[in-house]
DNA sequence: GACATATAGTTAGCTGGCTAACTATAATAA
DNA sequence: TTATTATAGTTAGCCAGCTAACTATATGTC
């Protein structure tokens, strides 16, 4: 959620600098940035997909239904490549299965199992969807040059390797 | 919430090629990375204030607190500041409250408002808390050099100023 | 001064995450 | 073969956001 609306100014820097002289000022105002613009993109891109009443979390069981070669998944495989727990997945599978752009399939060999499948309603939203989100990020990352865009990707995923400083 | 646990491989960026041929791949694979390692890193960030009995929310209102003069602000600036409704910020207020990390003193110039004040027990609570977060985050980002750290804000930062594209 | 409008804060109800507990089924080991 | 353990999916209940509607108070205009 954070949003750093306001960035601290030096008073505000060198009170803090004061109390707690472990501060990496540069440090913390990197960490916050990243913090700050990964949420806030992340909220624009949710503004983008609601426009076509989608969020992240359906949008995404999308794609990953479409990267399949028939189509098709588990429940369980859905979760954990999309990274939410297999209750979400329930909740997220549910609504799309209501708007028809997928299907349960019960599995023959594995009775406990469902086999979910993109419906043709589900690759028309998609299709729909896809080239205008494309277009948006083409020209959101339009500002970076190749070189820069590598720097960053590369950059981010430093600091991904090194996030078990937090535990 | 994303967190695209799985890069496409190879073939699927083919497959997604050939029917949205708008794609940027390049592009696409630093958006995603970027709202992924945003989003993980909240996580790890939210995971390291649980151990304090914190959450971002409530522990980014004893911060702005902590930054007034005064220690002292009102609920109203506070939820701007933190980029929060101000129906959330009352649900934070009511913790801290409980928790007697800050206080609500009535204004007496406009009754509709409260001044909102960092107790000696919230003061002591950050002082717990922020020498190890400075610590944490100093750790993280000591694996980018400093010419590095400050590409990366500017090239968040010229991201965050095109985020409209998604509007 | 009275009425309309704006502002501060709260409440109610929604949402999409989560964990933990549950049911059903499958796999494994005695 | 039966008992144990593991796995798939769902349900229930929690949490922290949100918006919209509400109450109380201030402000501004006729």
């Amino acid at each position: 959620m954070l949003q750093l609306k306001d960035l601290p100014d030096v008073k505000i820097l060198t009170k803090f600098a004061a109390r707690y002289p472990e501060a990496n000022i540069d440090g913390v105002i990197q960490f916050l940035t990243l913090l700050r613009v990964g949420s806030d993109l992340s909220y624009a891109l949710d503004n983008f997909l609601g426009q076509y009443g989608l969020l992240q979390g359906r949008w995404w069981v999308l794609i990953l239904l479409m990267r399949e070669e028939d189509l098709t998944s588990t429940p369980s495989s859905l979760a954990e490549k999309a990274g939410v727990s297999r209750a979400t997945m329930t909740g997220l599978i549910d609504g799309l299965d209501k708007e028809g752009l997928i299907i349960r399939v019960t599995d023959i060999t594995d009775r406990r199992k469902f086999q979910i499948k993109l419906t043709g309603t589900g690759q028309a939203k998609l299709d729909e969807v896809m080239p205008e989100y494309y277009r948006r990020v083409d020209r959101l990352m339009s500002v970076l040059s190749p070189v820069e865009g590598d720097a960053l990707t590369s950059m981010l995923m430093k600091l991904q390797n090194n996030r078990d400083v937090f535990k």
